[in-house]
DNA sequence: TCCTGCTATGCAACTTGTTGCATAAGCAAG
DNA sequence: CTTGCTTATGCAACAAGTTGCATAGCAGGA
C-alpha cells in the first residue's frame, strides 16, 4: 500500500512508460525504495483501472508500442490524501545486522571480507550520489526567491543528502565493525574451534570518500 | 528467506517461546528486523518440522504451556552456512523519503507536523539505544585478552553502535530536512495554491541528544 | 464484579513481493 | 549469420508478510 505512491511521485516528476519507471527504480527513486518491473506493471494496471493515471499508447519503430503513463486527477488526490496521512511505522531490515550478531557462533573474522564488499558497496553508492549532487545541484544559479518550480528540486536536494548523510553513515559503522573483527582476529581472540586461515590485509581508513 | 536466521541468531544469544521472541523482535532485534508473532509462529512450526530448532514444553501456573525453543544441530549448520553465503542485496524502503518528495506537488510545510514526529521518534530511539549502552556495556570490567564468550558482547556492541550512529544520522538530516521545509513558508515560498494555516514555532536545533 | 491487559499460541484469509518464463523486434559484435 | 543485449510488456506460480479473529486463565483496578 505505498508503492502506489512511489510511482506517482515519480510520474509526478516526469511521466514515463513502465519500463522506464523500473528503470528509475534501479537509480534515484530505487535507492530509498525497491520494486521489479513485474510489481510495478501490475500496480500500474491496477492503478489504471482505479482511474489514478492515465495511459497514452505511443507506437515506435519497429519496437513493441509503449504505454506512457501520466498521473491522472484522482491519483493526485490520493497522493494528497496519503501525504496528509500520519502514518509512518518505519520498518527496517538489515541482513549486515543480523550475520554481525550471528558471527559469534561462528568464526567473527570469516565475516571480514562480506563486510568489506559492503563497505565497498557503500563507498561506490556514496561516489554516485556525490557525483549527481555536483551535477543536479552544483551551484544555485538562481539565487533568488523561491518559486513553486522550486520546491521540486530543493525537495529532491533533501532527500539526496539524506542518501549521503546515510551512505557516510554506513562507511563509518563498517569501519567500526571491521575494526572489531580485526581485533578479535589478531591480537586477542583465540580459540581452537575457529582459525583465521587467510591474514587480508588491514584496510583501515585506506580511503575515505570526502567532501 | 532471512527471518529464519534472525530467529536463529537471538535463540542461540539465549532460548525461549515464540512469544518471548515476538517482545524481542519488538525490542533489541525488531529494530533491526521486524517481524509480527504470526510469522515467528509459523517460521517456528516449520524450523522445527526441518529439524533446525527444537522445543521443550515447559507447563506454566495455570497459564498457557509454552514451548522453549532451542537451536539443533542442523540449525547451527543453516546459520553457519548462510553466514559463508556472501549474497546481500541490501533492501531499503524509505517511506518519508517519498513523502518529501511528494511533497513539491503539495504543500510542502503541511509535512513540517509529520516530519517533526518522526524526528521525535528517532531521538526516543537514540535515548533507548543510549541507556541500553550505558548499561549493558558501560564500562568494561576486565580488561584484559578477548575471551569466546566476548565476542557475543563485542558484536552486539558493534551493532547497537550501528543503531546509534543510525539515529543520530536521521535526526540530523530531518533537522536539515525541516530547515528546508521552513525555508518555504516562512520567507520565500508564496504559492496561491497553498497557505500555511497553522504557523508552528520554529524548533531549530532545540534538542539534540548528545554525547 | 466486570473490564482491561498480559501471557501464550494459533488458524484463515488476504495482500505484497519474487522468480521463472514468454514474446518480439532491432542493433551491434564476432 | 548467429549470438547476445536492449527496449517493452506481461502471465502464472510461488513465497513472504499482514490483519483479523479465537482461545484461555490470571492479575489488578474501577
Amino acid at each position: 500500500m505505498a508503492i502506489e505512491h512511489a510511482i506517482l511521485v515519480s510520474l509526478l516528476e516526469r511521466p514515463g512508460s513502465g519500463y522506464e519507471l523500473a528503470r528509475r527504480f534501479e537509480r534515484s527513486i530505487g535507492y530509498f525504495w525497491t520494486a521489479t518491473h513485474q510489481q510495478i506493471y501490475r500496480v500500474l494496471k491496477r492503478m489504471e483501472n482505479d482511474g489514478w493515471v492515465e495511459a497514452l499508447v505511443v507506437p515506435q519503430h519497429g519496437r513493441p508500442d509503449k504505454k506512457q503513463y501520466s498521473v491522472a486527477d484522482l491519483g493526485r488526490a490520493a497522493l494528497t490524501s496519503w501525504l496528509h496521512d500520519p502514518i509512518e511505522p518505519e520498518t527496517v531490515r538489515h541482513d549486515l545486522a543480523v550475520k554481525i550478531r550471528g558471527a559469534a557462533f561462528d568464526d567473527p573474522s570469516a565475516l571480514i571480507r562480506e563486510v568489506e564488499r559492503h563497505r565497498q558497496a557503500h563507498a561506490d553508492r556514496l561516489a554516485h550520489y556525490l557525483a549527481g549532487e555536483e551535477r543536479d545541484f552544483g551551484r544555485r544559479t538562481d539565487s533568488g526567491p523561491y518559486g513553486p518550480d522550486d520546491a521540486e528540486r530543493e525537495l529532491q536536494h533533501a532527500v539526496l543528502r539524506g542518501g549521503i548523510a546515510y551512505e557516510r553513515m554506513m562507511i563509518a559503522w563498517l569501519d567500526d565493525v571491521l575494526a572489531t573483527l580485526h581485533r578479535f582476529r589478531d591480537d586477542h581472540f583465540r580459540d581452537d574451534r575457529f582459525r583465521a586461515d587467510a591474514p587480508s590485509a588491514d584496510p583501515s581508513s585506506a580511503d575515505r570518500a570526502a567532501r
